[in-house]
RNA sequence: GGGCGGUUAGCUCAGCUGGCUAGAGCGCAUGGAUCACACCCAUGAGGUCAGGGGUUCGAAUCCCUUACCGCCCA
């Protein structure tokens, strides 16, 4: 099979794909015997693309399943998609628009779930799709949607065994409206902007009924509301307003006779200290309303546009209204003054608009029942959030939580499952009612709310496994292992599904929550569409490779909270790890080419001083990757990896495997690779495949698939951290007589005569071992090694930790270039001897640390040896 | 308003419970077509660890504070 140079992800990735679909290898077996490992994907929307934040998520998924399918477990990784109510919604509607000028409503309710559905099959999967441009090795078999069948099946038994337990209820509550989308919200789907706009507080004064002249003066940043005003409320121990309670105003434009009432809620510091109350416009108003039996009048309707309420103003819209009313105030003389104020407002977080607090008929959860076992599963440290920070944010959200309204006024989603009977009975039920179960009256109708999109999300872990049934599914993979997401939506969807777990299963849904960065852009801004800074994680892949995308999103995941990954950024990361990919590639081919036909296992016997090196580095990483992934430090992993790879194989091992023809480093090399290419693969996982199945080709019997084959164990007995000390020592002698040849222009093919003077006589000893390994990486005629050894007269030197190279210049000596370098060594080495003589002459330390302080002794005496070497090196050269 | 992160080489980032000469990749400089790789090899330059104060024998690391950047919750 033709080896060429450079790796093409174009060429292999599609077809390494279809082989392991065609293979089946995704999918996960539920009767398997081993244990499971199971990850649900946060679903991404069916209306979405991927993006650069999924692209994350998803290899970070994917390195973990693929990583505990080697490892053993049964691994599943289940894929699927959410309805996402609102935003598909309103993507069909726009379409329908476009191609056919029609409203959903010209097509009614049935008709447009037809259309979204039709939508939802066309274009619905086009994230999964990209997925497996990813690598991602899901369970294609089991993916699912929220709105399935089965799914919406979950959905009604959550909701009825709720409604039954008497945590759901229904009401009318001022609520979030988006008058775009014409519909409630939650309180988590408003967003605040980051600064809080400039508005202006109006002081306007309502005249006292019965008495002339004379008036209250109430402040308020909506004037427009003042139409719905049913009261005017003050502090009940606000010494000012005392006389005046009880006492009622009139309404100017419409004349409202209103009480004034004293509550506790009102804040005397806030403007006059007297305030408006208009119930059905205003949360904490609702509530004045509330205790104080107070009519609540509507004044917009749902699209924020002034109604019948609002007389003269009727037909304008709410802002426009705000103006006119403070005009007309102004010109009756009501208006006491304006001043600037700081008005914070919400806005929906689909399409922006500024919500309005909108008194509306809606059904809501009850969370602090729900929340108490999670809130006890998070602080007991049974669920961890990681890094740690995140379980705080969780927990902080769970004390203070309020209740969730969960109805939304849409036609795509879950309707609520509800019936309505005419007798005024009003049933809950999974399967559609035939009668009324009072009256026996076959006229039932259906609630027309649907729930909440995130209603549906918060079932994902058990849902998708074919909860209300026991299935074997869920008996087999739930509770899932790790969640795996964006810290934008912890209260959104993962405590929610940390609650209805524990509700629903009485077992936490996952055991870690890996609460990875978000992708900013090159200024650290975040990634936003409307800007158009967003990243194509399809670009990178169709110009890099996926394997370099993802080793890229790996080393970069590091447990920061965000990292840039920008137009710029995200080329230059990429590139690099691309260049990573081919330095391995061809490593790979170096070995394919030379040891191919090896067995890919070390010899008992017959190892040198460099293969049992090399094998100890490679049982280190080993260590230092499973260990790095276990701990969800997927940085350090791909950085083990990078080191061993780079640094360790091909810039040592390679090198010197080049003049061996022996078995031994044939089967070393065979190892190392066949060991490296399983501990690649979960980051990179076609380039390693294609690999594997190369050398399967040509070499000796190895497992089909690389992704089935199993994950190495370290070999503590191969293991020699004295080694690889002695070899760094060795090391540093070849980089001393490089620098030698860089400093006198001595091209690296003209072989040089070298003395080493070690500092002692083990690591002589040490030397003498590895002066094969000296003389042929630093490419050596003769080189001499002990202790105390002269420098010969004209030669250059390099001063390293524990020893000094001399080196053969051949009559290109330069006295005052070697002065120089000594001085300035000496100047380096002299500054340290300080340092350390200072750290040791304090008796404190020498108290407090007195293994460290053995250490340091021992280094200082090997500083002082070499300062005293560099000295009188100098005085040589000056001589 | 409450809470949480960040600020380390020109750029992007490591640096765990305070102590081995603060590291990497990219970029930069110099040299190199050597039989795995120029997406490469060799060598080198480059940092008062955001500012100020404190604790300590010793601080990039712990505490306080200021500034700037970012996030979450009200």
């Amino acid at each position: 099979m033709e080896f060429a140079t450079r790796f093409s992800p174009k060429d292999v990735e599609p077809h390494v794909y279809k082989m392991w679909e065609a293979e089946n290898l995704f999918a996960a077996d539920a009767a398997s015997r081993r244990d499971s490992y199971t990850i649900v994907i946060p679903p991404p929307n069916v209306t979405g693309s991927l993006h650069m934040g999924h692209a994350l998520n998803n290899t970070l998924q994917d390195i973990l399943i693929r990583w505990k399918r080697m490892d053993g477990f049964e691994a599943l990784y289940l894929p699927g998609t959410d309805h996402a109510g609102i935003a598909t919604q309103v993507v069909v509607e726009k379409d329908l628009r476009k191609t056919e000028g029609k409203t959903k409503e010209q097509l009614g309710r049935e008709e447009f779930i037809k259309r979204v559905w039709g939508w939802k099959e066309k274009y619905g999967n086009t994230i999964l799709y990209q997925l497996r441009r990813l690598g991602c090795s899901c369970d294609w078999s089991r993916s699912r949607f929220t709105m399935d069948e089965a799914y919406s099946r979950a959905i009604r038994t959550v909701f009825v065994s709720l409604f039954k337990k008497g945590l759901i209820y229904r009401g009318l509550y001022v609520v979030n409206w988006c008058p775009k989308d014409l519909t409630a919200l939650s309180d988590l789907e408003v967003t605040r902007p980051e600064e809080t706009p400039k508005g202006k507080l109006w002081y306007m004064k309502y005249p006292i009924k019965g008495e002339a002249n004379t008036f209250i003066t109430v402040a308020t940043t909506r004037p427009e509301t003042m139409l719905g005003d049913t009261a005017v409320a003050v502090h009940p121990k606000d010494a000012r307003y005392l006389s005046i309670v009880g006492k009622t105003a009139v309404l100017p434009f419409v004349d409202r006779e209103i009480p004034i009432v004293a509550d506790e809620i009102v804040d005397p510091s806030f403007g006059t200290g007297a305030v408006k109350v208009t119930p059905a416009h205003d949360a904490n108003d609702f509530e004045i309303a509330r205790r104080h039996t107070l009519k609540a009048v509507t004044v917009m309707d749902p699209r924020g546009v002034m109604n019948e309420n609002a007389a003269g103003f009727k037909g304008l819209d709410r802002f426009v209204a705000r103006e006119r009313v403070v005009e007309a105030l102004r010109e009756k003389g009501l208006l006491v003054k304006e001043e600037d104020y700081p008005t914070p407002v919400g806005r929906c977080y689909r399409c922006d608009t500024i919500v309005e607090p909108y008194l509306s008929d809606q059904w809501f959860v009850r969370m602090k029942t729900l929340a108490a076992p999670a809130e006890a599963a998070v602080r007991g440290g049974d669920l961890r959030g990681l890094p740690e920070r995140w379980g705080k944010v969780t927990l902080d959200w769970m004390e203070n939580i309020r209740d969730w309204c969960i109805s939304r006024q849409i036609w795509w989603g879950h309707r609520v499952p509800v019936w309505y009977c005419p007798c005024g009975e009003a049933v809950a039920a999974v399967e559609d009612p035939r009668e009324c179960p009072k009256c026996r009256g076959r006229a039932l109708e259906q609630d027309g709310n649907v729930l909440d999109t995130w209603f549906s999300s918060a079932l994902w872990p058990f849902a998708t496994l074919g909860w209300p049934e026991e299935t074997e599914d869920l008996e087999k993979f739930y509770p899932t292992r790790v969640l795996v997401t964006d810290r934008g939506i912890i209260n959104l969807w993962v405590a929610r599904m940390i609650m209805s777990g524990l509700e629903f299963r009485g077992e936490k849904p996952f055991s870690d929550v890996i609460i990875h960065a978000t992708i900013m852009d090159d200024q650290g801004q975040r990634m936003s569409k409307s800007k158009g800074t967003g990243i194509d994680p399809l670009t990178l892949i169709d110009q890099y490779g996926a394997d370099a995308l993802r080793f890229a999103l790996t080393w970069l995941s590091t447990g920061s909270q965000d990292f840039r990954f920008g137009a710029t950024q995200s080329r230059r990361r990429t590139e690099e790890a691309r260049n990573f990919l081919t330095k391995f590639w061809n490593a790979a081919r170096f070995v394919a080419t030379t040891a191919g036909d090896a067995a890919p296992t070390p010899p008992a016997e017959g190892l040198t001083l460099e293969d049992r090196w090399i094998l100890s580095r490679l049982n280190s990483s080993i260590g230092t990757v499973t260990a790095a992934l276990g701990k969800y430090e997927f940085s350090d992993a791909a950085q083990a990896l990078y080191r061993f790879v780079w640094w360790d194989f091909c810039d040592w091992y390679i090198e010197h495997a080049k003049r061996r023809k022996d078995e031994a480093v044939k089967r070393v090399l065979a190892h190392v690779i066949d060991v490296t290419l399983r501990l690649l693969h979960p980051i990179a996982p076609f380039i390693t495949e294609e690999i594997w199945q190369r050398l399967r080709a040509s070499g000796p019997k190895r497992t089909g698939f690389l992704m089935k084959a199993e994950w190495p164990q370290e070999d503590p007995a191969r293991r020699d951290p004295s080694l690889e000390r002695r070899m760094e020592l060795v090391f540093e002698v070849v980089r001393a007589m490089r620098e030698v040849r860089t400093r006198y222009d001595i091209a690296p093919v003209e072989p040089l005569a070298a003395v080493v003077s070690a500092k002692d006589k083990e690591t002589a000893g040490v030397l003498r071992e590895g002066a094969d390994t000296v003389k042929h990486l630093a490419n050596l005629s003769n080189v001499e090694i002990g202790t105390d050894l002269d420098r010969p007269k004209r030669w250059a030197s390099v001063h390293v930790e524990d020893a000094v190279v001399h080196a053969d210049v051949v009559g290109k000596f330069d006295p005052a270039m070697e002065r120089q370098r000594t001085e300035k060594r000496l100047g380096e080495v002299r500054g340290l001897v300080e340092q350390t003589q200072g750290q040791l002459a304090n008796p404190k330390f020498r108290q407090a640390k007195p293994e460290l302080a053995a250490q340091l002794e021992e280094k200082l005496a090997g500083l002082r040896e070499q300062s005293s070497q560099l000295e009188e090196h100098l005085r040589e050269l000056e001589g």
